[in-house]
DNA sequence: TATTTGACTATACGATCGTATAGTGATCAT
DNA sequence: ATGATCACTATACGATCGTATAGTCAAATA
């Protein structure tokens, strides 16, 4: 019903969102948005009167999309069985194939750390805080559980975030050389398998 | 005597090495380049005849440096001694504080990374499959001797990388978070700390 | 039916983009 | 002394940049 209304405006959203993830703010242009999204130029800046604008609305929409998606991959995972030392496993495994699936957020949080500037200090006040005090808290938790070593929760959490976003980040370089696709279920399956295979006998010596 | 010969050129170099890192290909122009270096935009163009020169003559400056810094840094490893489980700790130290150091190449990387193009492909040739294969068989050599788990090889690499490298790149975000500098000698310490918390338990098992 | 709103377009502005080319003046081998 | 080479400069090209503004036309509102 609505939905026709918006359309034009959404993809011209979908298209700055691939646009900024890949080359990031300097190297998007408007009129490089409106020939993805297959619009005229004019309409872009009708929708979104300057570059910070279609900025934030892009940042703001992938974001949204990204807390969308999340649970629907989290859904997988048996939370309730602490137990269950494969709970953290299918939880590393849905976070990456998550990530794999929607890398817009990870790349452009790179992007913008790479130089920093005031578009970097509204995204951390707007969506990042949040972001790093629930990772800390569900690694704490995980801890608490004995699922992950009692070592400081910050450092593990870089430490996972890292083990899990980097092969998202240089996956186009490691399919280069390795000829293998790190996105691909088997590859991501061995890669937690390896990481829990690390995180695991510390876990069970500390039961 | 001949280094006032190449000076102008140097500086040109040192200031594209740096915009091409903070802000990648596209982004960066013959323009800003010479306003950094305070050099003629003509200038910029008579010593490298287009950007893609530019560009390659920048990364493979890059690479030859850190090449050439990295050993220093390693000087303070002691890899004679295998026994000693401080090996990894401060080779992990080490990798850490030289990345901090000289942050281009990996944000190069992943500029690269994030939109491959042919120049993605001319870095993997020159210098990043030579990366891989030296990555892989420091990793694979520090299992054999007990240092690392006994897990897939490359995946090992990539967790390690992802434990130390991630951390570089999301330091300009955690320091904003978390109030304080990821780039410290102590918060350095502290993370590979926590990463051989994680990684010696299993290490130990293995003796 | 008259008016307003909304999505969308056409066009133009000065600035900057990458690139091309002609030129400066000092150094140097012949 | 002369001609070539060198580092460097000035200027100009068409294209594209972000932004501004006036206009079209159908649908909603009054």
């Amino acid at each position: 019903m609505t939905e026709e209304k918006t359309n034009r405006r959404q993809l011209i959203i979908e298209s700055a969102k691939s646009l900024f993830a890949k080359q990031g703010f300097d190297a998007t242009s408007f009129g490089a948005v409106a020939q993805l999204a297959d619009v005229k130029k004019s309409l872009v800046q009708y929708h979104f009167e300057n570059k910070d604008i279609l900025w934030k609305e892009t940042i703001a929409t992938v974001w949204q999309q990204r807390n969308d998606a999340l649970p629907r991959y989290l859904d997988d995972v048996d939370f309730a069985s602490q137990t269950d030392s494969n709970m953290l496993r299918d939880l590393c495994r849905q976070l990456l194939a998550f990530t794999f699936d929607h890398p817009e957020w990870i790349n452009i949080m790179f992007q913008e750390s790479a130089a920093p500037s005031p578009r970097l200090d509204w995204m951390i006040e707007t969506f990042l805080k949040k972001d790093y005090a629930e990772g800390e808290a569900i690694v704490a938790l995980a801890q608490q559980q004995g699922h992950l070593p009692n070592v400081n929760a910050v450092d593990l959490l870089h430490i996972l975030s890292g083990a899990l976003f980097y092969l998202v980040n240089v996956a186009p370089i490691s399919q280069r050389v390795l000829g293998v696709d790190p996105s691909s279920t088997e590859y991501m399956n061995r890669h937690v398998d390896s990481l829990m295979a690390i995180l695991m006998t510390q876990t069970a010596s500390l039961r």
